[in-house]
RNA sequence: AGAUGCGUAGCAUAAAUGGUAAUGCACCGGAUUUUGGUUCCGGGGAAAACAGUUCGAUACUGUUCGCAUCUUCCA
């Protein structure tokens, strides 16, 4: 149902100017991938526009796989696909539909513009068929192929599908117009031959459908009301027309909205193909990948990414998102969900000399400030403990809020602490700071009375779980890596988008943790367990930082 | 150069029969806080340029400028 929200994007005044119209409207899109690589954050954004146009109205999508060019698809790519678009949370239902599903009817459209006379075999080279286009600010010119005799060309199409031309010997071309400035007019091609096999028809098919005739096409047949793409198929529009006219099925409407870019992010199939093989990330889903895999397995939620995709908004105007905004939109909502837990990065050791050694507090940990349903556990506290190295300076400024010598500091969910000395070796490092607490501080049952403006988060030495990080930056130093004309865009690859800490302090209540869960580390950020990680090994991805309003001057 | 589309704060998206513009993120300040997190309060900052119509234009018209796209047997 039309919910009434405030503003409405072009898309969805259109669809109401419509609806007003033709009340009986059904609002019908469709998420058209190629079965050729992997959904990225540009996808996200046109599975999220579809899914919820159409859910907006009480509509339906469809998912189609545009599957004209078996030279690149696969259906490995099919089934990663699926699973994306399900973890987005959009479901297609039974409608799952492939474009060469209705290659023979495809097959008789074209026979059919054949025959009015509107369709034409070309036996030029590739190289004449762009000579003879011309250019955009001259006219193209028609070859002697044009003016072939119905029969002559449903005869050659027909021998064509048989087999009985090479690869690349002829054509079937749309009479459309050599001369119009919009050069997809200039008699676009709509079957070239190719003798090969093809993911899902095998060897049943040797001529295979040009996107122009095969998109609409199949638009038209699967009944889709808006068919919604990016800016670069506005120059189609014509000719996706053009063929619903003469072939005088279901008009389906394309409307062009601005594709999604993502600051330090690339899109490019190609592009991002070759970071995979030139070995620079791991794989498809690297969580430093742009791919739905890649932001998945870097623990984005799912419905973080839809919520950006929301405020984003739909425009036609190109875009550069700052990566801020995403950013926000997962911490947004890792905060609601994350469970708090300690984990130490830069681990340098704490004694508490006035502590007992054989000693162990169990301290009261709340799971989740943001949600009291999450209960809370018990962690150990003991007389050696690990807290982060930038957590303490020997000679701290006033704004410094944490340790520092006769500082006092709340350790959370513990104890307050004095620190009374630290040690250094031979190079300068700290190796171990000493402290006394305060017993009396305890946290929850403070009557102590000493006041601490800094909170700390800790770990206990003796029961912590050694673990690895694994920290993420941009996968590239520029916000456009592709949108220079004289750079290439590898030259702005992050060499150092990946920082391994090997051996950081977790609490031990993260022992059994299980891939896939996301936790928020105490102010260091939003971890999630990768999907290697095991209880021998645990294997933690930042997802993303917290927000921080600690400016150290320089 | 030809065609088409687009040009609202740093980024993005809105609203307003034509009546000096709002929201989110970012930024700055303050309050709260056992996360320098969260939350709350406040702040600065925008109509590409010019001309025309008009009492009044960011919205209409025109010109200029800028950006994008199109000359793949890819989609």
């Amino acid at each position: 149902m039309s919910e009434k929200t405030a503003s409405l994007n072009f898309i969805e005044q259109i669809i109401e100017d419509n609806l007003e119209e033709n009340p009986g409207l059904k609002v019908h899109t469709r998420f058209p991938p190629e079965p050729n690589g992997y959904l990225h954050i540009g996808h996200v954004k046109a599975i999220c526009v579809n899914f919820e146009t159409a859910k907006k109205y009480g509509g339906l999508t469809n998912l189609r796989f545009d599957d004209t060019n078996p030279t690149t698809e696969d259906t490995e790519f099919v089934d990663n696909i699926k699973k994306d678009i399900k973890w987005l949370g959009y479901d297609w239902e039974d409608r799952e539909y492939f474009a060469s599903d209705y290659f023979g009817k495809l097959y008789e459209f074209a026979r059919k513009l054949i025959s009015k006379g509107l369709a034409y075999v070309d036996d030029s080279t590739p190289e004449k068929i762009a000579e003879e286009k011309g250019s955009p600010g001259t006219p193209g010119v028609e070859n002697e192929y044009r003016n072939r005799s119905v029969e002559e060309n449903l005869d050659l199409f027909e021998r064509m599908k048989n087999g009985e031309f090479p690869d690349g010997s002829r054509v079937l071309r749309a009479k459309v117009d050599m001369a119009s400035p919009n050069m997809l007019l200039r008699d676009p091609l709509m079957y070239r031959i190719k003798h090969e096999h093809h993911h899902r028809t095998g060897d049943e098919w040797c001529i295979y459908p040009m996107y122009d005739f095969a998109h609409g096409q199949s638009d038209a047949i699967e009944g889709i009301s808006y068919s919604l793409c990016s800016l670069e198929f506005m120059h189609h529009r014509p000719l996706y027309d053009w063929f619903i006219e003469k072939l005088e099925i279901y008009p389906s409407r394309q409307i062009e909205f601005a594709r999604m870019n993502v600051a330090y992010m690339i899109t490019s199939k190609r592009k991002l193909k070759k970071l995979v093989e030139d070995g620079l990330v791991t794989g498809w889903d690297d969580p430093r990948m742009p791919t739905i895999s890649g932001m998945r397995r870097k623990g984005f939620p799912a419905a973080a990414l839809r919520t950006f995709c929301d405020k984003v908004g739909v425009a036609k105007r190109e875009n550069v998102i700052e990566i801020d905004l995403l950013e926000s939109c997962v911490r947004d909502e890792l905060n609601k969900t994350t469970a708090r837990v300690m984990a130490v990065l830069d681990p340098v050791k704490v004694v508490i000399t006035n502590y007992p050694e054989d000693k162990v507090d169990e301290m009261v940990a709340v799971n989740n400030p943001e949600d009291e349903s999450m209960g809370s556990r018990i962690i150990p506290f003991s007389r050696e403990l690990y807290i982060e190295r930038k957590d303490f300076m020997e000679d701290p400024p006033k704004k410094f809020f944490r340790l520092g010598p006769g500082r006092n500091v709340r350790l959370k969910n513990g104890y307050i602490i004095n620190c009374t000395d630290f040690v250094k070796d031979d190079n300068g490092i700290v190796t171990e700071i000493r402290c006394t607490y305060y017993p009396d501080s305890k946290s929850g049952e403070d009557t102590s009375g000493i006041k601490a403006k800094g909170v700390l988060h800790w770990v206990s030495a003796g029961h912590a779980i050694k673990a690895e990080a694994r920290l993420y930056n941009h996968l590239f130093t520029d916000e456009t890596p592709t949108a220079h004309e004289d750079r290439d865009f590898m030259e702005f690859f992050n060499h150092e988008s990946l920082e391994v800490l090997p051996a950081i302090y977790v609490e031990p209540s993260l022992k059994e943790v299980s891939p896939g869960t996301q936790l928020q580390f105490m102010r260091n950020g939003y971890f999630c367990v990768d999907s290697t990680s095991s209880p021998e090994k645990l294997i933690f991805n930042q997802t993303v930082n917290l927000k921080s309003r600690y400016k150290p001057k320089k």
